[in-house]
DNA sequence: CTGATATTCAACCAATTGGTTGACGATTAT
DNA sequence: ATAATCGTCAACCAATTGGTTGAATATCAG
């Protein structure tokens, strides 16, 4: 069916990796600094970013000895999109939707 | 933290329970029907389904012999708010979107 | 060059997962 | 009463997961 669909709901139902994923709302991460908080290896946390990495939930970029970690929140779409066939939000106008937002963003 | 979050994502990151959901959201069906489709054995359904029952995203009533699986997409919720957080809606006053909700509800 | 830092790799481990089969209890039909 | 149906349970299995440790690699700093 949709195989990545797997991947991104695997990925999301670990609360630690959830938490990565929260962090890097605020800004991008060095793997080093990812794993500070927690109280598992580094190496734990290095695969925990290789299944984000995999789900596409984030995505990593080497900078001489440095490995960014940077939010790829689109990943969400497709799994976003599949919950909306639930649940009340499943016959919203999405162009009314995309108004909304606006507005809000600028009463910020 | 959300231990809840946890059994509920880790419950959609799975194509078959994914599937049973979506049949479910036709209609209320008995174990039997739902695992007819499928080419596993009733065995194995019946664990999915128990894994459904756990994360509330389904409820299951005995009927003399039937039991019958309903659909739950409240347990949705929680998921789809954390959601919420990536992407464009990070900054959402969640009131105003309740309010918005509403609105749109009563346009259709 | 040498040493420290950043990250991954490899091997291992215990626990969990998704599947099987066969037996079982409960309910319904003949 | 007997037989068929509905669904779960128990035991088992192979594969995956989330963690560990120690070694390896690559880059940077003194």
């Amino acid at each position: 069916m949709e195989p990545q669909l797997d991947i991104v709901f695997a990925a999301l139902g670990d609360a630690t990796r959830r938490r990565i994923l929260s962090m890097l709302l605020e800004d991008d991460m060095a793997v080093t600094d990812v794993a500070e908080p927690f109280e598992i290896s580094l190496a734990a946390i290095s695969k925990h970013l290789a299944v984000l990495t995999a789900a596409g939930l984030i995505s990593q970029e080497k900078r001489g000895r440095v490995k960014w970690c940077k939010l790829e929140p689109d990943a969400l779409r497709d799994a976003s999109v599949w919950m909306q066939g639930f649940g009340q939000m499943e016959s919203i106008d999405l162009d009314a939707f995309e108004k909304f937002l606006d507005q809000e963003m600028q009463t910020q």
